[in-house]
Formats: C-alpha cells, sequence, structure tokens
DNA sequence: GGTGTTTTGAGGTACGCAACTCATTTTGAG
DNA sequence: CTCAAAATGAGTTGCGTACCTCAAAACACC
C-alpha cells in the first residue's frame, strides 16, 4: 500500500564505522584524496555502495563555504532569444542566491571563432562552471577542452560542439527539430501540389544546416509531390528575408509552404502577406512575441520551439549538478522539441 | 560586459545588526514565531527586503534537522501513465536521498470519493506535503482542505479540485488540450469534408469532459464543415472502445477525424484498421508505449502528451518549495501540453 | 633491525541557520 | 509610580560535511 522510495539517514560517521576506518579516511576516499591504500578505498566504496550512501548535500553545501560562480557566455547584440534566456536567468535570482549561486552574463561575439575563444580562455579559473553558445570550430574546441582541463564544467548551450569534451549540452536535435517541421509543413498543406520554400539565415551555421538536412529528409521520403526550392539564405535579417522571399513568391505562383529555420520572421511574414499569400503554410522556430502574434493571427500556422526558460534552467541546474559531483537527471534535462500552435502557446 | 545576476553572502547576523535586534528576533520575525512588536517586525522585515537577504537554503535545511516526508496518493491498478510516474520518481532516488526527502506511494480507488476522502485524512500529520491524484468531490474537497489547515502541503496532480484550497495545481489546462487536438485535427483532415468522431472514457469525467469541450469549441467555430459525432463512452476499455468504434466506422462512412480523448487506445486503432479505414486522421492522448507504436507505424497522426515525467518532477519540487517556504517557479513548474507526431517523440 | 615513507586515526574548526533557554529590558495598565 | 506582561538580548547546541593538522601506526626496503 505504502512504498517507499527512500532511505539513507546515515552520516558519513556510519559509513567509517562500517567500513572499519577513521572519518578521515572516508573523506579521503569521498574527495578522491591520495594516501589510502587501494584495499582500503575498496572497503570505504563498498560500505558506500551497500547502504547506497548518498552525501547529505545541504551539510556538504555548507561546510564547503566558498559560493560558486558560473558564467553563460551569449552572443553580443540584440538577439531575442538570448533575451528571453536571460530574462529566465533573471527569475530564478531567488532561487539562486538562496543557494548562493552567482551566474554572471558575458557576452561577445560567438560567431567570430577567434574572439570567442579568446573569452572562454579568459575566464580560466574564475568560474566553477561556463554554459556557451558555441560556434563549432577547431579553435573554440580547443578552448572548451582546456577549460574542462582546469577542472572547469562546461555546458553548450543552444548550438554544440560535439568534437569537444564539454560536459553536456543543453539544447535540442536538430535535425529532428528540422524533421518535425517537414512532417507539419507536409501534413498541413493537406492534399494540394506545389513548391515548398526554405528561408534560413545560413547554411553555414551548423544549427540551421542541421535542421535544413532534417527537412529535406522528410519532404524527400513522406511528401515526394511537393518540391523543395533552393534555400534563401537571409541572414537572419528582416529585410534581406523579405526581398528574398518576395522575389521567390513573384516567381512561383504554385508555393504552398514555407519553412523560417532561423530568424528574420518579421521579414517573411510581411512578405507572404505583401504578396497576398496568407493561405502559404508557414512554419518556423521559436515562440517571440512576434511569432506568438502571427500564430494567433493564423499567419504563422505553427512553431517549433525549444523552451528558452528551459534551456536556462536546464544548463543552471546541469552545472550545479556537476560542480557538486551529483548525477543529471537526463530525462529532466533534455531539451524536447516542442511544437507550437494557436491553441497550445504556453 | 559581465552582468552578475545575484549576490547575497549576507547572513541572518547582518540582518540583525542592520535592524538593531538581536538574532533572537531576527528568528522569531523569520518564522513568524509570537512576541514581536509590529514596530520591530516591520524594521526587520525592511532590513530583509533592503538587502534582499534570502536564507541559505542548505543552512536552513540541515538544522532544521528532520527530514521531510512527503505521499503521492495515487490509483490503485494497472494504469499505464501512473505507471509511469512511479517509475520517474525512481529515477530520482538519489536526488531525493541527497536531500533527505522520502517519497511514499499511497495506492487507493481515487475514483470513490469516500475511500479517496478516507486516504486523504488517514495521512494527516504524518507528512509534510501530499500530492493526490483527486476527484472532484466535496467530500475530497474537504479533506484537502483539512489538511492544509493541518498544515500539511497538497498539490492535485493531473486532475484538480479548483474549489478545495490545495496551494498547487501540477498538470495540464484540459481544455487547451482539446482544443490543441480539434486544431490538430481539422488541420490534418486537410480540404476533406465529413464527420469527426469522439471516443471518451466518461463524459463524467472532469478531464475528459473538459477536453470533449475544447475539442467541440474549436470545431465549431474553425471547422464548421466537419460534423461531430455524439461522443462514445468507451470507460477506457479497450474491447468496448473497438465495439463502438465499430459499429460507428459502419454507419458512417464519411468519419475522416478522430479524437480519443482517454484510454482504450488499443481497441480504437483495431477498430480501425479492421474497417480498413487507417487514412483517419486519429488524435489521441499520452505518449505510451503503445501510442508511440502507432504513431510510428501511421496509425495514429499526433497524442497530446503531459509529460508524466515532468508531472512526477514538478510535484516533488513544488512540494518541496512550498514546504521550505521558497517561492516556486512558475513557469518552470508549469506542464505544457506536448503535440507529439512521429519525428518529435521523446 | 633500523630507516624512511606511506597510511591511518583523532580531533578540531567552520559553515549558517533552527530552536531553544533564561535573564534582562521595555512597555502599558492601573 | 508600581508591577506584571510583553518584548528583546545573549547565548548555547546541533545539523553533516569539508578541510586541516599532527601524531601514531603500518608498511616497504635494505
Amino acid at each position: 500500500m505504502a512504498e517507499t522510495l527512500t532511505a539513507s539517514a546515515l552520516t558519513l560517521k556510519d559509513i567509517a564505522r562500517e567500513a572499519g576506518v577513521s572519518l578521515a579516511t572516508v573523506d579521503r576516499v569521498l574527495h578522491n584524496r591520495p594516501g589510502v591504500r587501494p584495499e582500503t578505498v575498496r572497503r570505504v566504496k563498498a560500505a558506500i555502495e551497500r547502504n547506497s550512501f548518498q552525501p547529505h548535500v545541504a551539510a556538504a553545501e555548507l561546510a564547503r563555504g566558498r559560493a560558486r560562480r558560473f558564467a553563460f557566455v551569449m552572443p553580443s547584440g540584440p538577439n531575442p532569444f538570448m533575451q528571453q534566456i536571460e530574462a529566465y536567468l533573471g527569475e530564478m535570482s531567488g532561487w539562486l542566491s538562496a543557494r548562493r549561486l552567482g551566474v554572471e552574463m558575458v557576452a561577445t561575439d560567438v560567431f567570430d571563432p577567434s574572439v570567442l575563444a579568446a573569452s572562454l580562455e579568459a575566464l580560466s579559473g574564475d568560474y566553477d562552471g561556463v554554459a556557451v553558445v558555441a560556434l563549432d570550430h577547431p579553435s573554440v574546441r580547443a578552448a572548451i577542452n582546456d577549460l574542462v582541463d582546469a577542472g572547469t564544467q562546461v555546458v553548450t548551450l543552444v548550438s554544440d560542439v560535439p568534437s569537444s569534451r564539454r560536459h553536456h549540452y543543453v539544447g535540442i536535435d536538430n535535425i529532428a527539430a528540422g524533421r518535425t517541421a517537414g512532417a507539419l509543413v507536409g501534413r498541413l498543406v493537406g492534399q494540394k501540389s506545389g513548391k515548398v520554400a526554405i528561408v534560413a539565415g545560413s547554411q553555414g551555421l551548423r544549427d540551421h544546416a542541421e535542421r535544413i538536412f532534417g527537412f529535406n529528409q522528410v519532404m524527400a521520403s513522406e511528401f515526394p509531390r511537393l518540391g523543395v526550392l533552393p534555400v534563401l539564405e537571409g541572414r537572419d535579417e528582416d529585410d534581406r528575408s523579405e526581398q528574398l522571399l518576395a522575389r521567390l513568391l513573384a516567381r512561383h505562383a504554385d508555393i504552398v509552404g514555407l519553412y523560417n529555420v532561423g530568424a528574420g520572421t518579421q521579414g517573411v511574414a510581411k512578405a507572404l502577406s505583401d504578396a497576398g499569400r496568407d493561405k502559404v503554410v508557414f512554419v518556423g522556430h521559436d515562440v517571440t512575441v512576434l511569432t506568438r502574434r502571427l500564430l494567433l493571427q493564423g499567419v504563422m500556422d505553427a512553431a517549433i520551439s525549444q523552451n528558452p526558460g528551459h534551456e536556462a534552467r536546464a544548463a543552471v541546474r546541469v552545472l550545479l549538478a556537476l560542480a557538486r559531483g551529483e548525477p543529471i537527471l537526463r530525462e529532466q534535462e533534455k531539451i524536447r522539441i516542442d511544437i507550437v500552435m494557436r491553441d497550445n502557446l504556453p
């Protein structure tokens, strides 16, 4: 009837007694400090295992005294998505200070590898953990690895550097996101035939390229009757996206679907409405003030969202867990691909 | 460049000095213990505000000594959704015991108001917090209020009792979920005309009724060309759902969409395939082993999911925050309505 | 067997707060 | 002004761990 899921009111003292050693030795084992015979290490670890002992996180936190500092390395300039992340971190300030966690925002040009790498190197030693919106480039990879070697916990945020030794990636699977977008466009277009347009920031950006890849995968295999037009590179700018798309719409009267991979949403929407092509199925990314309005107006049909609030909080939680040596709740920290339509707007 | 989001390395001693009182008085104010003049209370609170002081959560936790106990009151019997919740709680066991939190599962017949109320009353005094899958009924409401009055933190899970004084509800907005289902069915059907069927457990269940309400709302206002057939009540049983639906399909050759509000998914799927009506747009709830397979096979087109893992963890976090007197991160604990299609299966 | 090295024990201090006691001061009512 | 009640100060103890020191014991090597 009543099944208990937890236990452990044991303390280190109990473990010491169990293992037949002193508190000091248990402490040495627990923090892999030198000066303990391998045999003794085994005995202590066995006792810990046997009782599935977990150090009392509050006591550990209190005892270490020193507060922890995390840095968030984010793109400079006005980027609504990043501003949201910052805002969500702000909402956590009570939570953070109750745990004596200091979180600092470091703005830098994340699109210039050497600048980003330099920014990262500059953090070394000052922080217990770093979350970074990273470009995948050799010098950035090296900078991340250096931080890791210096004992800093490193989490990549939104954009990953899989080849580095970062401890964790907080963000979505962009190929799956592209696939989802493809499935949505294809399904929402319905029985109609015609062409599908893609507007991206740049195919050089890893996340955009991956999304396009996934999108094309699905279109090719499941909606072959819909021809995909060459990708327009709008550099995430409204004006440029609008112009490119306007020209494309003028040339192709049979466009029935549109996938906006990155930003520039305002321009994309304007081009559509100026051309009187409101019926085109329009799928984009991220829920912002703008996309929210477009969804409510019916201009956009769906948005693929990666929940910036969740990403911000997950990054903090993961850094904290890593710093404390706690296990990470993978399920909890995984960023899901949200499909947002008008009726499930958050 | 580097903007700090947190502060507070202050201690109670600092606040005491600031307010010109002793530690004991600050302590009295902080825990609303009697014996402090209103004027002094104000001075102390002002000092706390002024410095935006947050008690060190680790120190507080350590000092109180006593471990916290939470109870999860859940339906007895085999219910995959509830089993998932339990499994997710199991995955947290390390996290829980590191915080000296005890979580116990209490199985009961949540569909019998008096039994459920009695189970709740029996918990009084033994637990710091209770999460309950609650039926909305006067005696249940009273039991919840009694718990609250006894100082127990109460959270309703999945199914709410809004008229009670529960501290929080962890679950989705079922009307919005129904609306989302309606929008999906309507959009995925495309240009076709025809009828839409609804299979529910029972219209007496609050959550099912709300979903149907939302569904009908959207169908009526946005897809008037699709006629909604009377609700089939399958009691969440496979066999019954199958029979009812089979009969309906035989009678109506023009069914183009189907909304399965509750369980009985297996039966619904069987009726569809036996009748050779695979093209019917099929939207249901929850991602389970079964619905996952149906989505991959293309039998189901979309599932509305409420992420049981998130619900389980949110319930624990909310109970803990309430017990500690910490603020709740509303954004974080809000359960979102996930649209799951084949390509964004978690 | 003696030497030097490694391993272990014992103990202390500090972390910030909760919870308590008891003495002292302040306050307000009469 | 007096006296009891209310308000406050001062202090203690303990929570479980980290981190440190110093001495004692065990060990390895020649």
